[in-house]
RNA sequence: GGCCUCGUGGAGCAGUUGGUUAGCUCGCCACCCUGUCAAGGUGGAGGUCGCGGGUUCAAGUCCCGUCGAGGUCGCCA
């Protein structure tokens, strides 16, 4: 090593020694005769102190420098209790400069953190990181993998590559193709996530299967979403529920445990998906506050009002919501429109208790006398109605609860709350744009095991039917999800005929899979957790972009690489992009 | 694919109902300065306002388009 110690982690206890320090300048003091640099490296930053060294007023912010010198305690009174290196200084006898910088595209020091445009960061990231924010960010996230790595070393998983070439198959996402120069025409498929090699792995009698894996999904993005992404996928036979439930308990507990001091309350509480759908309008609540929604389906059995005459109606309470401004209640139906809604209805309680507001108009004195007391609504707040289909319309009150949460101050932001949910259904019903029922669809994937009470009835009646599937949810976000996974042959095909899959069509898009499951597969089911979105509520991030060393912007381009570029026509001819594959088309 | 927001020297922002040489902070360059720690002082360089078109006597400012960035809905088994 060029250095003998590192700038971070000087104390008192070292004065007196000479030291070799390597890193960087983060800021440069000089005073003329004496002068000032805050060196940086890795492990933090400490004053070096230098005097009439010509070198010193060459120096400019991020070059790279070795100094030698002497740590002393610094001299009474300036002593700087901000940072853990306050107490010393370093009384330099020999400065190098070991590479010089540019002039920087933005300040590396900032003195407020996060002024910069987020592009920017991106295109000279290597600058971006050496700050501590950021830089902090990347050392969390390594801590998690390392954590994770020994709690599922400690249980007995090993640690299993599957290929990032492999081929297509339909369902779920749009794939990433890669094009294949020795088979012209014919393409690869980048992996959404490693679901079916972890199931052959399985089939191969492994038993225990994780991998910390690079997942690729071509959708558009969001905060927490990214083209390519990782998970922490697992799998494991001779397993029911429990045991998949307690080890992803267990990973997180030693996560939150080591990185917060946060004792995670195991077992997690669960919640069945109809009760979260039913309390929270979403399979994946935020518990972190109440404010819970009704279901007046029943207390507005017989009403004249039309609107409410439907299969579903419930409510959700905005505390204080009634003294809101017509201009503000207008902005709720603008804000219900923009997700798909007619709109939110609302009814304002006053202050003596009497309501008020376009609905209150429609409705009978008999059902507006107890309305408030069956919303659980107190004077001065507003209460919002949904109307009609029952999972669109929890759907939009749990959208507009979270809303409210907000606005309201409701949300707990110093609290952990993890949750499973479980219970999932096996299919959902497949629309056409006018509403029409087209068919089943599974609502995990079709390789997900019924429920044991719905094992006899899931392709007789679908729309009923329970699968062995569980989310696991933190802070209203989804971070985590898995199954126990069908082994049965005769179940499979059930499945696959619930959802219109014929034998030929699942042969084609599945066979080496149900191949494998004609030799003996073993009961087995997994889970896998987002590592982005996991990292990203560890360290109170607001997006996955900040956990992940080099990550996309909303278009999918690297601003540092300028990825993804034009090929060259000679690059096109070898790809065999244009080529026609020797094999018929596939269907679709 | 829809909707919303943003795009002004290297960075972050301001720019009033469209009206003279586009302003501020930081950074940069030069010089001064022996105890600062967001060091300080003096002086200086650097932008024609993402791009294209339009309205107007006049556009950073209004309109249309386009590109880029962010958010959101759709989408994400």
């Amino acid at each position: 090593m060029i250095r003998s110690h590192e700038a971070g982690t000087l104390r008192p206890e070292h004065a007196g020694t000479t030291v070799t320090l390597a890193g960087w300048v983060a800021r440069r003091r000089d005073h003329g005769g004496v002068a000032f640099i805050d060196l940086r490296d890795a492990s933090g930053t400490v004053q070096v102190v230098v005097r009439d060294l010509e070198a010193v007023s060459e120096l400019r912010s991020e070059w790279c420098v070795k100094v030698v010198g002497d740590v002393r305690v610094r001299p009474e009174g300036n002593a700087n209790a901000e940072i853990p290196t306050g107490e010393i200084e370093v009384v330099v006898s020999e400065l190098t400069v070991l590479s010089e910088a540019a002039p920087l595209p933005f300040q590396v020091a900032e003195y407020e953190p996060g002024s910069v445009n987020e592009e920017v960061r991106l295109r000279y990231r290597y600058l971006d990181l050496r700050r501590e924010g950021p830089a902090r960010a990347l050392r969390l996230r390594s801590r998690a993998t390392h954590l994770i790595r020994t709690v599922m070393e400690e249980n007995g998983y090993l640690d299993i590559e599957t290929p990032y070439l492999t081929r297509s198959t339909p369902e779920g996402a749009r794939d990433f193709l890669v094009p294949v120069r020795l088979q012209p025409g014919h393409w690869y498929a980048l992996p959404q996530s490693p679901q079916l090699f972890k199931q052959l792995l399985m089939v191969a009698g492994m038993e225990r299967y994780y991998q910390i894996a690079r997942c690729f999904r071509d959708e558009d993005f969001r905060a927490d979403r990214q083209p390519e992404f990782t998970q922490l996928d697992v799998e494991a036979s001779f397993v029911d529920q429990e045991d998949i439930l307690e080890l992803g308990e267990k990973v997180v507990a030693r996560i939150w445990s080591e990185v917060h001091g946060y004792d995670v309350p195991t077992p997690l509480p669960r919640l069945t998906y109809a009760d979260a759908m039913a309390r929270y309008g979403s399979d994946k609540p935020d518990v972190r506050f109440g404010n819970e929604l009704t279901d007046l389906t029943a207390y507005f059995a017989g009403t004249e009002f039309r609107v409410f005459q439907a299969p579903y109606v419930g409510a959700v309470v905005m505390p204080g919501g009634a003294s809101q401004p017509r201009k503000q209640l207008d902005a709720w139906q603008d804000w219900a429109k923009a997700r798909g809604a007619r709109g939110l209805a609302y009814i304002l309680v006053d202050e003596d208790g009497s309501l008020r507001g376009p609905v209150a108009k429609n409705l009978s004195e008999e059902h507006l006398s107890g309305l408030a007391a069956a919303a659980g609504a107190k004077p001065g707040d507003a209460v919002f109605f949904a109307a009609g289909k029952k999972t669109p319309s929890q759907e939009l009150l749990g959208a507009a609860r979270l809303e409210i949460g907000r606005r309201c101050d409701l949300i707990d932001e110093s609290a952990w709350a993890f949750l499973w949910v479980v219970d999932f259904p096996m299919f959902e019903p497949i629309e056409d744009d006018k509403g029409e029922f087209q068919g089943w669809h599974a609502v995990h994937h079709p390789f997900t095991a019924p429920t044991a009470e719905s094992l006899e009835t899931f392709d007789k009646d679908p729309g009923n039917a329970l699968s062995n599937a569980y989310d696991l949810v933190l802070n209203g976000s989804e971070i985590g999800g898995g199954s126990i996974r069908i082994h049965q042959k005769d179940v499979q095909k059930r499945a696959f005929d619930a959802i219109g899959l014929s034998e030929e069509e699942a042969q084609s898009q599945f066979g080496f899979l149900l191949n494998a499951f004609d030799f003996g597969p073993p009961p087995h089911g997994g889970i896998a957790l987002g590592l982005d979105r996991l990292v990203a509520l560890l360290g109170g991030y607001e997006t996955i972009r900040d956990v992940m060393a080099f990550p996309k912007t909303s278009t999918g381009g690297d601003p540092l690489t300028g990825a993804p570029t034009p090929i060259t026509a000679q690059q096109r001819k070898e790809a065999g992009v244009d080529a026609k594959p020797r094999s018929e088309q596939p269907e679709g």
